[in-house]
RNA sequence: GCGGGCGUAGUCCAGCCCGGUUUAAGACGCCUCCCUGUCACGGAGGAGAUCGUGGGUUCAAAUCCCAUCGCCCGCG
């Protein structure tokens, strides 16, 4: 994998670029769409790809659980498992530590408002400390004991074994094991799972022996100092690119602050992906601190809750006054979807039901945030950002 | 015409026998919000009926009684 800066702005820190892999060239910056499964949910890799999506992310610990890394790799790699050219990452199952830990146990993602930091309720308030353990999965020194979501099989991953069924996988960009730590971990928690993440950092570039490019991940949650220090230590290795992962504080001015914190510590010269974020108005912001790709669920998982994105904003197109609306989603919008379909069937679609709702929501919300980002791309390189 | 059954939110319906513990329960629908590296048929909240109508019994009736209207089923 090459990467090359065509442009920096001169009034952000935002960046063009292209990635160049086995698998073709991305032109940054760029939304990467998740694949979990391997799969954009209810699209095949042609329409994903008529969506103008140029790389997607899939995911090393459910492709673990099913079909299993051995499928893949007989099948010669995700890429022709799935029939998807362009390039591919996969995420490593760090955010699995997460979501299948903390995450559930206390009911909240990895973005959480001022409200439920200072919760009424008592165990959002009780703080990660020390020794805490989640639930249902036991982190370790050398990795993670989780639980099949599956049959409830206890499961091992670590450094190692992510890395090594990511190499069967066979994606062209992979990331370091990390353990993305919780909103409501508090400073000495996260100090030492960051200690426990930079070490898993060490051991995925050390058995890593495929050519595929591999990022290691910030981590550090909300503290400053934690934050620059990862990004040092993670900048000091050799990685082909970077990950920022990890919370980002409880409003999107302290995201921006954030990720300068740990931007400015990473070389100019290599990729830098922000772990599951973007939010629509994230987009333009996590761009000008210099952000190049940055994977996210919300326009495919807000499709499938019934969710159209548009220029008037988002749409509940559930809603029964939109059976009366002869209109397409977005009248400047030309993507297929919009040059084929009207509110009114799309509404009686979801209203009835039916499957095809959640496809043509999901392929008009990757248009228009392709679209998006591209329009940003634009005023990058015009100058106005 | 006779006999029987039913009539409770937009819809389907619980409660009625043994009147008060019901500020009438639930489901679907509707509305709002939430779902940022897991989750189509998800989460949290909200609005909405004074119980067909009229009368009676009672301290108290959706619940008992009478009448009446409407619908349904039998028999003529």
């Amino acid at each position: 994998m090459q990467f090359h800066i065509s442009k920096k702005s001169k009034l952000s820190n935002a960046r063009l670029g292209f990635l160049e892999t086995n698998h073709g060239v991305v032109e940054t910056p760029c939304l990467v769409p998740v694949a979990t499964q391997g799969v954009i949910k209810t699209l095949t890799s042609e329409e994903a790809e008529q969506t103008k999506s140029q790389m997607l992310i899939a995911n090393t610990f459910w492709l673990h659980l099913k079909p299993g890394e051995k499928i893949l790799e007989k099948a010669g790699g995700i890429h022709k498992f799935m029939n998807w050219k362009k390039p591919l990452m996969t995420d490593s199952g760090g955010f699995q530590v997460f979501s299948l830990g903390f995450g559930q146990d206390l009911n909240v993602g990895k973005i959480m408002n001022a409200k439920d930091r200072m919760g009424s309720d008592a165990d959002l308030r009780a703080e990660i400390k020390i020794g805490s353990q989640p639930k249902k999965i036991k982190i370790r020194q050398d990795g993670v004991f989780f639980r099949s979501p599956i049959d409830g099989r206890e499961l091992f991953i670590g450094p190692k074994e992510s890395i090594a069924i990511q190499e069967k996988i066979g994606a062209d960009i992979i990331f370091a094991f990390d353990e993305c730590t919780a909103p409501l971990a508090d400073y000495e928690y996260t100090k030492n799972s960051l200690l426990k993440t930079h070490e898993w950092a060490k051991i995925c570039l050390k058995v890593k022996k495929s050519k595929q490019a591999l990022y290691g991940i910030v981590q550090g949650g909300r503290f400053k100092d934690l934050r620059t220090e990862s990004a040092k230590f993670i900048a000091s290795q050799d990685f082909d690119g970077f990950g920022i992962g990890g919370e980002f504080g409880n409003d999107k001015k302290i995201m921006s602050q954030m990720l300068h914190w740990v931007v400015g510590e990473l070389s100019e010269k290599k990729p830098r992906h922000l772990l599951g974020i973007g939010q629509l108005d994230d987009l333009e912001k996590i761009i000008k601190v210099g952000v190049d790709t940055f994977d996210c669920t919300v326009p495919t998982h807000y499709a499938r809750r019934g969710i159209a994105f548009t220029s008037e904003g988002k749409l509940n197109m559930k809603q029964v006054k939109f059976l009366k609306k002869r209109e397409p989603l977005d009248t400047g919008c030309v993507c297929n979807v919009c040059l084929n379909y009207k509110k009114d069937y799309i509404c009686h679609l979801l209203r009835a039901g039916e499957l095809t709702a959640l496809k043509l929501l999901t392929f008009h919300n990757l248009c228009y945030f392709n679209n998006f980002v591209e329009e940003i791309r634009a005023k990058i390189k015009k100058g106005e950002i």
